[in-house]
DNA sequence: ATTATATATTGCAATATTACGATAATAAAA
DNA sequence: TTTTATTATCGTAATATTGCAATATATAAT
């Protein structure tokens, strides 16, 4: 196995937990602060600072770009990865409800 | 590799990281909906309920319990799973934190 | 045009995750 | 005490993820 059943999930859950996964990552994590710092933010950038090689950095930017929750534009010969705002509070609310309608009424 | 470099993280964006992987899974956050609908939870009912193997969703429910958003006490020959308030509670200010820290400065 | 710089993609190895059947462990019921 | 019911653990197969070197691609600078 090591696939995931989607199918016997709601689109709700398969997203949530999508966006759960991809927020799973301490690379990820730190990407999303070090941008959230600078002004302008590219790849190389974050290679020196995070240390992880560039292929995988390049590849962490884009699970990241894949949810929507960053937007890269080509500046020069260097990219400007950004935070997508509007995407980023439309997450932050959709994981706030899940918390929010999640309760317990035993123990 | 397949590995994660978690030495070059600090402990904040490790924790981070794993209660977003934690949560990161349609099972799971199932698992997480039907607790909260109920006023007690045993493991048969969630096999039921979410139509993977006994297993599987045990081992799902020790994941949760790992990172202390669950916790089980013994009722009889079954088990009673139920949601840590506070621990929830806990968690959800943290990821709040940490989407309200992060921001776009850019593009 | 050639070179330098920045990022993306490909291919691959190592490890992790998901899922399940089989089985163990535990406690209630008969 | 044997059976039944419930959950946990083990072993294993299949797939996913992480990470990197090598290479491709694209643009700016020379």
């Amino acid at each position: 196995m090591g696939i995931t059943k989607s199918q016997i999930f709601n689109e709700r859950q398969n997203d949530l937990a999508q966006f759960f996964k991809v927020l799973g990552h301490p690379a990820r994590v730190a990407i999303l602060q070090h941008i959230s710092k600078q002004n302008s933010c590219i790849c190389n950038d974050l290679v020196e600072e995070i240390g992880l090689a560039q292929a995988t950095i390049s590849q962490h930017l884009k699970e990241l770009k894949s949810v929507g929750l960053l937007k890269g534009e080509i500046e020069g010969k260097s990219m400007c990865y950004c935070i997508n705002i509007e995407r980023w509070t439309e997450v932050q609310s959709e994981l706030n409800t899940f918390f929010n309608n999640t309760k317990s009424n035993c123990c």
